[in-house]
DNA sequence: CTGAAAGCGCTTACAG
DNA sequence: CTGAAAGCGCTTACAG
């Protein structure tokens, strides 16, 4: 962006802390504490001051203030899709706590790529943000990891405060998802009906999210004497349209199956298209399940089963986190999973009884 | 937050233009000029510098450049609400082209409040940004108006760009949506299939977006002789939630419709989720539309008939215009909305033939 | 082409 | 309680 200044001819500039001071009759010195709520100033002058200030409509310039050393007030938010329900509703739960305590967030894309995510963060921390609050799951492997925990490890050296949310390998404050029991849940509600004939559809097993989940799923199919190893699971991308084409590729490797995992619900609307499209009933013939009931999985028809987990809370966990003070040891916040059924499960059409 | 700046001990702090500048054995002017790519370097020392900073890993400090006079390089983006699809989208685009131009965006809410629009947009200022989105409907009156006008008025006069979505009666760029196009579309698709008993949900009357909206429709109704004024109109909060509520004060003051016009597709959802519950089949016995195709639209059952606007690109265009050096006139980037009919609508059951 | 120096607008020890 | 002054880390005229 051009930054000249090219100031418009006359325009009235911003009042600087000098003028406040002048106008007040006292120091920038006085001015700055009063403002600031510092100790050692008179009520009476402080009244005065903030009485000018108001009057000029006085704000302070921020660069200037961060740079002398003041407090921060902005923080920054990566996130691997603004776009994406599940992350939207995350940033509403962090913008809506960052105003009451006015604050201001930075918000950047990783569009799911380590390297991007890496960049990302380096740029928040060059631009002097108090905190950053890392959404979206981190990366099981990859070298870019290192990069990534060292970066922070300095960042947070310097002062910086860090929080994320998922499961991240780094030793900070933590909003934890119970990716793992929520994928216990929604497999034993499956199975509970009835099901064996189970497909999956994940998005990269990549990402410790992913994994997690794929954990918890892969215990409670033990308990029936079925396995992830023997259970088809298509890999694809983490989005509606990565739910269509790992729905044709399931149907096509396993077109038996009755129940439909998916591991989140944009990729459950996806496989729901699908489904549709080829004239396969839901909960009728196959039963389908998402995972974190983004706001639109109970208007679906029929309304999608799928995990619940408290994004908004997450997001505004996360960032109360990133506020207080840093604690000795990394805090852990567990952001409960809920199973919530709805109509797209149902048992399994019986061998005898078939709707066909 | 705290910044008193509590450094590790022996934490390896952010290199600086110093450091660089005394590695490569140079001032720090001309290291400066080296990496801002500023004329007036040798080629041998601009490169030995971008050596030596990229060895040390230096970022400029963005509040130490942005004070000094640099280039500025965040912009600033004004949404009602983050977890809104339509904004989400919006937002998705402009943090799309923002990465791709090193640019860091800082998201406020304003809430669909006039005043927390001004406060968010005076901190945006006072944070220094290079540019400013303002995307949501401005509102049509208040003296709240007044003052945004001016504030934005003063930071273009003071270099700053300015860019909104929507009709905003500021004279700066923007990207405006077809939304009295949109309006008449699709009361032009709802009468052409016979609807005469027809009721309208949305929201606040007090926004730019609605009034055009409405105005297109009310257009369309007089082609067939109605008009908005005997049109039942229930108006309520701009959300799924606020649908629900509006879907049933109409159907009680009109439930002989057989059409249901939703001014977005957030309250569309609200309306269908409303009809499901009342066993009431839609498009059979209601049909409803909605309005800007958000992503779940037509992955609802049914598929929800709407009006689309292109959200991801009206964010980009809005960036772009921002960060375009400042036109003569403020310029104008029209969004075309586009009707996109699926299953919610079809004939009204006729008199005779009522499945009832 | 290169450097010494002023200045951006604040905050905060350091003296009174 | 109050103020003069140094300093945060850069950029950019202004001299060489």
């Amino acid at each position: 962006m051009a930054a000249g200044t090219p100031r418009g001819r006359g325009a009235a500039r911003r009042p600087r802390l000098t003028d406040v001071a002048q106008e007040a009759g006292v120091s920038i010195a006085t001015a700055s504490r009063a403002l600031s709520g510092a100790q050692g100033v008179s009520e009476y002058m402080a009244e005065r001051v903030r009485e000018v200030a108001d009057r000029l409509g006085y704000v302070a310039n921020l660069h200037a203030r961060t740079l002398a050393g003041g407090p921060t007030s902005v923080v920054g938010l990566v996130v691997h899709e603004i776009g994406d329900p599940y992350f939207a509703e995350i940033a509403s739960g962090v913008l809506g706590v960052a105003a009451a305590e006015g604050l201001t967030v930075q918000i950047c894309h990783s569009g799911r790529d380590p390297e991007a995510e890496l960049t990302q963060i380096r740029t928040l921390i060059a631009n002097g943000v108090g905190a950053i609050i890392v959404a979206g799951s981190g990366f099981v492997d990859g070298g870019v990891r290192a990069k990534v925990t060292g970066t922070l490890r300095s960042y947070l050296a310097d002062g910086g405060r860090v929080a994320v949310i998922g499961r991240h390998h780094l030793a900070v404050d933590t909003v934890q998802p119970d990716n793992d029991a929520g994928g216990y849940a929604v497999v034993e509600h499956v199975v509970g009906l009835g099901h064996r004939r189970i497909g999956i559809i994940t998005g990269s097993r990549s990402l410790t999210t992913i994994h997690d989940r794929l954990g918890g799923m892969g215990r409670a199919l033990q308990e029936v004497g079925l396995d992830l190893a023997s259970t088809p699971v298509v890999e694809g991308v983490f989005t509606r349209e990565g739910g269509k084409v790992a729905a044709a590729e399931l149907l096509e490797q396993a077109p038996d199956v009755t129940a439909i995992i998916a591991l989140n619900d944009d990729m459950a609307i996806g496989v729901l298209s699908v489904l549709r499209d080829r004239g396969i009933s839901v909960p009728g013939q196959v039963s389908v399940t998402g995972f974190d009931d983004v706001a639109v999985a109970q208007d679906l028809a029929p309304g999608l089963t799928t995990v619940r987990l408290p994004m908004g809370d997450m997001g505004r966990q996360a960032l109360q986190l990133a506020l207080s003070p840093q604690a000795k040891r990394p805090r852990r916040r567990r952001a409960r999973a809920e199973l919530i059924v709805r109509d797209s499960t149902a048992r399994p059409a019986g061998p005898g009884r078939s709707a066909d």
